[in-house]
RNA sequence: CGCGGGGUGGAGCAGUCCGGUAGCUCGUCGGGCUCAUAACCCGAAGGUCGUGUGGUUCAAAUCCCGCCCCCGCAACCA
C-alpha cells in the first residue's frame, strides 16, 4: 500500500541580497509543516530554491564586477547554509539557473506558443519617446502618458504575450467555488476586488532590455520574463518537461504553495492560468501569509542586524527561534519582532515551563528511584484529568496543524505542560517520598509525569527539532514517533538521565542592554556613495534661488505638496514629496533652491517643473535655503 | 470617495462571521510549596471592548449608521 503523498513549497526566493528573518520564518513554517506530515506517515516532498534571473541581478553583479552565475552562487551557497543552521528539512533545492529548469521552461515557452497562448506582440503598444516607456491601453492617463502625461505614439514594441485575459472567468470561477483554494480567506476578495473583477489584462512574458534569463529558443534576443520562469520552479523542479518526470508525476499537484501575501496574486492568478493552459492539474492550495514586522515606530532605527537570523541563532539556538516564530503569531495575520519578545518567550514558555519541567521530573526519578519507574504504580482518581488531557492534546494538535494554526497547536501543547507542571504541585511528590508506604503511590506519580512528558516531547517534534529528541533521550523515551503520542501509556518504564539544562534562563534587562550597545557599537550606516563626476557634470544642473509664493497639499497624494516658486525672471510649479515634513502655511515667503532644467513630469496629476533642494534620509527632511538674502533667481553654484 | 487590516484591563493578543457570564499570555501585588532553571502552584487588583450619551434589540465588544486615530498595499517621494 503506498504511502499518502504531501507535496508542499515555498516561494523561490530572489538571492540579490542576504535573506532576513522574514525569509526564514516562512521557510520554517513550511519546514514544520513538512515534518509534521513526515511524522504523520506522509510521503513527503518540500521544495524551496531560489529565483536567480532578472535585471537586478545583472546590474548588481556588474556593479561588483562578477558575472550573474558567480554572483547568485555566491548568495546562494549562504541561503543554503542559512537553511542547514535552521534545521529546513527541504527535499529539494531547485535553482532558476538549474540546467534542467532552463530547458524545461523553454520547452513550457514553446508548448505555450504553439498552442497560441503566448503569443508575439503586435498591436496597441503606447510609447512614450521622452520617457522611453512602453504602456499598454490600461496604463494610459486620458491617452496620454501616465509618467509625464505627453502624448503617446502607437508602436509596436516587440514582446511575447500570455493570453492572461483568456483564464479571467474561470479564474474567478476558481476563487469563488473553491474556497480552499486561496487561504486565508480574507485574500479571496483581495484578488477578486483588485484584480480579477476589474478584468485581467494579458501578461509580458519575455523581455529584450537584459539577457540574464532563459533565452527563447525560437527567437533568442528575447529572454523568459519572471512570471513563467519563476512561477514554473514548482514543477520543472520535479522533472516535468524532462527525461525523467517520475517525482512530477508521483507529487504534482502540490498540496500548498506557501507564500507571502505579497505574491498572493502571481500565485493565485497567474500560476493556476498558467497551469490551465498547460492543461496541467492545479495546486490543492495556495497560502498567504502574513509578514514578520519590526518593532514598529521612530524608535527602531536598529533594523539591520538585529534580525539578522544567523545573529539570533547563534545566540539563542535554532529551536528558541523556531518556536518563537511559531508561536508568537497567527500565521495568516502579520506579527512583530522584538528582541524583548523573543526573550520573554524562552524565559517563560521554554525555560521556566518546559525545561524546568523535565528538569524537576528527571531529577525527583533519580532521587526516588534511581532513575528507573514503571507503570505498576498505584493510580488514583486525582490522575484522570491529567491522563484525559493527555489523551486528547495530540488530537487538537492535529486539527490545528491541519489548519496551519501553529501558534494555536503550540499553545495547546503548552496547556498539557503547564498541566503536568500542576500535576507536580497536587500530588506532592516530595511528601510521599517521605513516607515507606506511599512509595507505590509515588512511583505512579513519576511516570505519569514521564508519559505527559513523553507526549508532549513528541508533539513539538515539527517545531523544536533538537528539543524534542534531546527531551526524549533524558526521560529514556523509547516509545517515539508520533503515533505513539497518541496512547497513553505506550512506554511500560522510563529510565531517566540527568542532562543539560535545555534552556537556560536569559536575565532580560542585561541581554536587552547588550542588545542595545550591540547595535549601537555598529552603526552599521553603509553610505553608498555615487561614482565621481566632473566639474563639467556637475554644471549641467542647473540651480536657482526660488521663493514660494503659494502652496498646497495635492488630495489623494500623502507626501506631495504643490509648490508656485518665484524666480525672478519667471514662476513656476513644482511638486515635491515633502508633505510629510511640512504644512503648506509654513513654507510660503521660504526661499528654496530650485533645479531649473529639470524635465518636467506630471505627479498625481500635477506638473511638476524642477525640484526643490532637501537635506533628507529615512527619518527626517529639511529643506535647503540660502543663507542670507539672495536676489530671486540667482544661480547656485 | 483607491484597496485592505486594525483600535478590547500596564504590554501583546483571542473573542466579532452564528448577538446573551469579556478570555489568554506576559507584567504587577498577595499567598503556598521546596522536587526543580529565584523556577512551579493558588489567589487578587486592573477593562463603561476608539468614539457618538447614535440606530436595531428584552439584550451589542459582537449587527447597522456617522466620526476619529493607527498600520500595510497602491499611486505619486523629480
Amino acid at each position: 500500500m503506498s504511502k499518502e503523498k504531501f507535496y508542499i513549497t515555498t516561494p523561490i526566493y530572489y538571492p540579490s541580497d542576504k535573506l532576513h528573518i522574514g525569509h526564514s520564518y516562512c521557510t520554517v513554517a513550511a519546514d514544520t509543516i513538512a515534518r509534521y506530515k513526515r511524522a504523520q506517515g506522509f510521503d513527503v516532498m518540500f521544495l524551496t530554491g531560489t529565483d536567480e534571473h532578472g535585471q537586478k541581478i545583472q546590474r548588481i553583479a556588474q556593479e561588483k564586477g562578477v558575472t550573474p552565475q558567480e554572483y547568485v552562487d555566491n548568495i546562494v551557497a549562504g541561503i543554503k547554509d542559512l537553511w542547514k543552521m535552521l534545521d529546513v528539512s527541504n527535499d529539494k533545492f531547485i535553482r532558476t539557473t538549474d540546467e534542467i529548469h532552463v530547458k524545461a521552461v523553454q520547452k513550457i515557452f514553446n508548448i505555450l506558443y504553439e498552442k497560441g497562448d503566448i503569443y508575439k506582440s503586435e498591436y496597441e503598444g503606447w510609447y512614450c519617446t521622452p520617457c522611453e516607456s512602453f504602456w499598454t491601453e490600461h496604463q494610459l492617463v486620458d491617452g496620454k502618458c501616465p509618467d509625464c502625461g505627453r502624448s503617446v505614439e502607437k508602436t509596436k514594441e516587440e514582446s511575447y504575450f500570455f493570453k492572461l485575459s483568456k483564464y479571467q472567468d474561470k479564474l474567478i470561477e476558481l476563487i469563488k467555488n473553491n474556497p480552499d483554494f486561496l487561504q486565508p480567506s480574507i485574500r479571496q476578495n483581495e484578488m477578486l476586488n483588485n484584480f480579477l473583477i476589474p478584468g485581467l489584462e494579458d501578461l509580458c512574458v519575455s523581455r529584450t532590455s537584459f539577457d540574464w534569463g532563459v533565452p527563447v529558443e525560437f527567437d533568442p534576443k528575447h529572454v523568459v520574463y519572471v512570471w513563467l520562469d519563476a512561477l514554473t520552479n514548482y514543477i520543472t523542479a520535479l522533472g516535468a518537461f524532462s527525461d525523467d518526470d517520475a517525482d512530477f508525476k508521483k507529487f504534482w499537484p502540490a498540496n500548498v504553495h506557501l507564500v507571502g501575501k505579497e505574491i498572493v496574486r502571481f500565485h493565485s492568478i497567474i500560476w493556476p492560468a498558467m497551469l490551465m493552459a498547460l492543461d496541467l492539474p492545479l495546486p490543492k492550495q495556495v497560502y498567504g501569509h502574513g509578514w514578520l514586522l519590526l518593532d514598529g515606530g521612530k524608535m527602531s532605527k536598529s533594523k539591520g542586524n538585529v534580525v539578522d537570523p544567523v545573529v539570533l541563532i547563534e545566540k539563542y539556538g535554532v529551536d528558541a527561534i523556531r518556536y518563537f516564530l511559531m508561536r508568537e503569531m497567527p500565521f495568516g495575520a502579520d506579527g512583530v519582532f522584538n528582541n524583548e519578545a523573543l526573550i520573554n518567550r524562552i524565559n517563560s514558555d521554554l525555560a521556566n515551563d518546559l525545561g524546568n519541567l523535565v528538569s524537576r521530573t528527571v531529577s525527583m526519578v533519580i532521587k526516588y528511584f534511581g532513575g528507573t519507574v514503571t507503570n505498576k504504580g498505584e493510580k488514583e482518581a486525582l490522575d484522570d484529568e491529567l491522563i484525559a488531557l493527555a489523551q486528547e492534546t495530540p488530537k487538537k494538535v492535529e486539527e490545528l496543524m491541519d489548519a496551519f494554526q501553529f501558534s494555536n497547536a503550540l499553545a495547546e501543547i503548552w496547556k498539557l505542560i503547564s498541566r503536568t507542571n500542576k500535576y507536580i504541585d497536587e500530588t506532592m511528590p516530595w511528601a510521599l517520598s517521605k513516607d515507606e508506604n506511599k512509595k507505590a503511590r509515588l512511583e505512579a506519580v513519576m511516570y505519569n509525569l514521564c508519559e505527559a512528558i513523553r507526549i508532549a516531547a513528541e508533539l513539538i517534534a515539527p517545531v523544536m527539532t533538537r528539543t524534542s529528541p534531546i527531551i526524549l533521550s533524558q526521560i529514556g523515551a523509547t516509545e517515539c514517533g508520533w503515533s505513539t503520542s497518541k496512547v497513553w501509556g505506550a512506554q511500560e518504564s522510563f529510565t531517566v538521565t540527568k542532562g543539560d539544562i535545555i534552556f537556560p534562563r536569559i536575565d532580560v534587562e542585561a541581554e536587552l542592554k547588550a542588545i542595545e550597545e550591540a547595535t549601537k557599537k555598529e552603526p552599521e550606516v553603509v553610505i553608498e556613495h555615487k561614482e565621481e563626476i566632473t566639474i563639467d557634470d556637475f554644471m549641467k544642473t542647473e540651480l536657482r534661488v526660488g521663493k514660494v509664493i503659494e502652496c498646497e497639499k495635492i488630495k489623494k497624494a500623502k507626501k506631495l505638496l504643490k509648490l508656485q516658486v518665484d524666480l525672478g525672471y519667471e514662476k513656476r510649479q513644482v511638486v515635491s514629496g515633502i508633505a510629510q515634513f511640512y504644512e503648506p502655511e509654513a513654507l510660503i515667503g521660504k526661499k528654496v533652491v530650485v533645479v531649473t532644467n529639470l524635465k518636467s513630469v506630471k505627479l498625481c496629476g500635477e506638473e511638476s517643473h524642477g525640484m526643490i533642494l532637501c537635506a533628507a534620509n529615512e527619518n527626517n527632511l529639511t529643506i535647503v535655503t540660502p543663507d542670507g538674502d539672495m536676489e530671486l533667481g540667482s544661480e547656485v553654484r
